[in-house]
DNA sequence: CCATCCTATTGACACCTGTTCAATAAGCAA
DNA sequence: TTGCTTATTGAACAGGTGTCAATAGGATGG
C-alpha cells in the first residue's frame, strides 16, 4: 500500500461511509478499530482522521448516511386514500430494510448503543411516522397517546420485518405487509372507540 | 485507595455486578473504561480480571444478572383464564421495568450491540413468551407465524413501557396495560380469523 | 513538456485502555 | 503471635486512538 492514489474528498468520503455501511453492519461499532477501517479501505488512519475527526464522529457519519437513505427511499405517494398511503409507505418500507439490510441494521446497533445516534434514529423515525399521518388527519386524532402508539408499532414493525427476514415463518410478504399495515388501525382503535374512523378495518381481512 | 479491603468472592462479585448495572444504563458499553469501574468499586483494575477474566465477560454478566431478575421478577399466576394470566404478566412487566429500570436498559443495550449478549436477552425473553402461552394452547395456536407475531408484540411492548416511562402521554398504568395485553389477541387474529378464540377481544375494552 | 502550487495523503509519535502476572497483605486458625 | 491461604494490588506489556509536520499526486500555467 505504499502508492497513495489521491481522490477527489467527495469520493473518498463516499467510499469510507459505503466501507463504514458494511463494516459496521457485521460487527458491533467497537470491534471495528480504524486500523481495519483504513486497511479495508486502502488508506492510512490519518487519512481517516483528516476527514471525519474522530472514530464517533465516523460512526456518527455512517448512522446518518444509513438513516438518510432510509427516509429518502421510503417516500410514501402523495395520492390515495390513507390506507393505501400506509400500505405503499410499509411496502416501501419493507423493500428497503431487504435492498439495504446491512444499512439497516448498521442503523440500529448504533441507536442502541449510543445517545448521539439514538437521536439520529429517533430523527428518523420521528420523520417516518409523521410522513404517513401529517396529511391524512382524520385516520388518527394526532395526540400524544397516539403518538405513543404509533411509536410502539414502528418498533414492532422493526422486529417484525428484521425477524420475517431471518425465517419467513411461512409468511408472504404480501401476508407481512398485510400484518404491519393492518395492525396499525387495530391498536390505535385500543386507544378507545372514536379514536379513528372505522375505514381502518378494511386492511384487516384476508386476501 | 491505598487501603484494601477483603471482602468474600461472593460479597465482591455481587458488588461489582451492581456497579456494573447501574454503570451501563447510564453510558454505552465502551464508553465505560475498566479504569472507571474499578475506581468507582475502589479496587484496582487487576481485580476485575480475576473475577471475570474480561472485559467482554464482565458485560455479558452484569446483562445476565439483569435478564435473570427479569424473568425471575415476571412469574406469571398459575391460575386463571389466559386472558387474566396475560394482563398479570404484563403488569408484572410494566412493575420490572418501573423497578429496575437501570437493569433493564443496560440489557436492551448490550442485546443490540453483541451477538453474545443478543443471545441472553432473546432467551430471557423467548422464555417471558413461552411462558405465557405454552399452557393456554387455546388462546392461540402455535405456528412460526404466531411466534413471530408474538415476536413483534414484545418489542412493541419494549418500546411502549420505555416510552411511557419517559412521558407518559396522559395514558394512566391501567391504560398502557390494557393496550400491552389487549393487543395481543388483535394482533394474533390479523393473521386470519380462527386462529384464536373470539373471548380475546373482551380485552379490548376500556374501563 | 516542465515547473509550480495546492492539498490529499502519509508515517511517526504521544497518550490512553485492555490484559497479564508475580508480589503483597488482609483475615483466619492454631 | 506466627503462619497460611488467597483476595488484592501495581507495574509492565500490547494494541488502539488521536495529532501533526512532512510528503507527493496531479492539475494548472507557461
Amino acid at each position: 500500500m505504499s502508492q497513495r492514489t489521491r481522490l477527489t474528498p467527495e469520493q473518498r468520503r463516499e467510499q469510507l461511509l459505503d466501507l463504514g455501511i458494511r463494516l459496521f453492519a457485521n460487527h458491533s461499532l467497537d470491534e471495528i478499530s480504524i486500523d481495519v477501517v483504513a486497511r479495508e479501505a486502502g488508506i492510512s488512519r490519518g487519512l481517516l482522521y483528516h476527514y471525519f475527526g474522530d472514530k464517533m464522529a465516523f460512526r456518527e457519519a455512517v448512522v446518518r448516511r444509513a438513516a438518510d437513505a432510509l427516509v429518502a427511499q421510503t417516500a410514501p405517494p402523495e395520492a390515495g386514500d390513507p390506507v393505501e398511503r400506509l400500505l405503499a409507505s410499509m411496502t416501501a418500507y419493507v423493500d428497503f430494510v431487504d435492498a439495504n439490510y446491512e444499512g439497516y441494521v448498521s442503523m440500529v446497533r448504533g441507536a442502541a448503543s449510543d445517545p448521539v445516534l439514538r437521536a439520529i434514529y429517533d430523527e428518523a423515525f420521528g420523520a417516518l411516522g409523521a410522513r404517513i399521518f401529517e396529511a391524512d388527519v382524520d385516520f388518527v386524532a394526532d395526540t400524544a397517546a397516539a403518538r405513543l402508539i404509533v411509536r410502539g408499532w414502528q418498533a414492532m414493525s422493526e422486529e417484525l420485518v428484521l425477524s420475517w427476514k431471518a425465517d419467513s415463518a411461512g409468511l408472504s410478504r404480501e401476508e407481512l405487509l398485510g400484518v404491519l399495515a393492518g395492525s396499525l388501525p387495530v391498536l390505535l382503535e385500543l386507544l378507545g372507540p372514536g379514536s379513528g374512523s372505522g375505514s381502518g378495518s378494511a386492511v384487516t381481512r384476508r386476501s
